[in-house]
DNA sequence: CTGATTTTGGACCAATCGGTTCATAAGTTT
DNA sequence: AAACTTATGAACCGATTGGTCCAAAATCAG
């Protein structure tokens, strides 16, 4: 089987690729030629791969999006309560914060401040990718809950999203320069309003 | 005096024209053409005045920075109390969400996310404009803990910081499809973290 | 080895990009 | 009215944009 000459790239590497150069440019700014570069094939290659443009960045979001959600779930489950999970994420921001060069923020939110008011398409994929990371926190939450970490007469589903809002507040404020100390307390805060 | 032929344009309009096409489309996805359209400008007018594109939106910003300063400062200082300027901070933001054509964001915010790591230029700017939106949080979470309306066992620039972290969030959020009920939610249990 | 199938590199495309140049228009001063 | 100064419109620039096309290369089945 396989008829015919052999790709020379990866498609899942040269995806990926693709992901972290519009992850770190964003969409605009990223030109063909830094994309081909970047993940390795010609430009025939690319659009009979990937169609167009913008047809790989929608691929790139819902790749992006299989990614966290399964690190999301993978550290929910291995994490020893519900409220301890949370306050991990918010750690992992803190520490993303010290280096300088890893500002890249989230792809889904980036995504959404380049996009939202000018691309129904994306809109839709990042809206969608949002609610699934929501339901993530929520499960968290809920579980906090029954483990008593978390206050009980507070609506689950409004303290989940809260928490996704902090988090993409907390990824702006690294961006406009806020350092890890910063982070650490502004997440302090955030995290008091779970008691 | 006022030598020459005249303009044929205001200045402070061109600027908040430009300032207004940044602001919806960003910086990137913004054409000369664009600009000069809706600056009712001429391509020669517009550089011998606003020297390039990259100066423009330099000078968007530092007017916008001006704009927003001058409108909190007004708002925090006809505020019955620095409680309740927070809390109307947070309903103009879900009002917002109400008009789905304008989820244009915060100008600052959009600029972070779309030069936060390539161009220290505006990345310097960014900065500089979220410390002073941060200022008047500072002032207005001071006031709100004299009047006895926010805890006073809490440091009130960590407060300030989150407050101003917790706005970018909610404007995100807006991006990413949230309606008003959602914010108002959100708003809800951010506040409760003054208490 | 031949033919079928698929990928690849490179030439090519019109359109647009941000930016420059300059003659002309439209004023003011004398 | 002439001299001076500034703003404007249009032509022009090379570079780059996203995207197409096709002959050549590389594999497979027969």
């Amino acid at each position: 089987m396989n008829i015919g000459r052999p790709k020379e790239f990866e498609f899942d590497e040269a995806l990926e690729a693709a992901l972290d150069v519009f992850w770190k440019k964003g969409y605009e700014a990223t030109s063909l030629q830094d994309l081909t570069e970047a993940m390795k094939l010609s430009k025939s290659s690319f659009y009979q791969t990937f169609e167009s443009k913008h047809k790989l960045l929608q691929s790139c979001i819902m790749r992006y999006q299989e990614i966290i959600t399964k690190e999301l779930t993978d550290s929910l489950e291995n994490s020893k309560s519900g409220r301890s999970f949370i306050e991990g994420a918010f750690n992992a921001l803190a520490e993303k914060a010290k280096s300088p060069c890893d500002h890249r923020g989230c792809l889904i939110v980036n995504c959404a401040n380049e996009f939202a008011q000018k691309d129904p398409t994306i809109a839709d994929l990042i809206n969608k990718a949002t609610k699934k990371t929501t339901d993530i926190f929520l499960i968290a939450v809920k579980r906090a809950q029954k483990e008593g970490e978390v206050s009980s007469d507070k609506k689950p589903l409004s303290i989940a999203r809260y928490l996704v809002s902090n988090v993409c507040g907390v990824q702006t404020m690294i961006k406009t320069g806020a350092n890890s100390t910063m982070i650490k307390e502004i997440s302090d805060v955030a995290l008091q309003a779970l008691n």
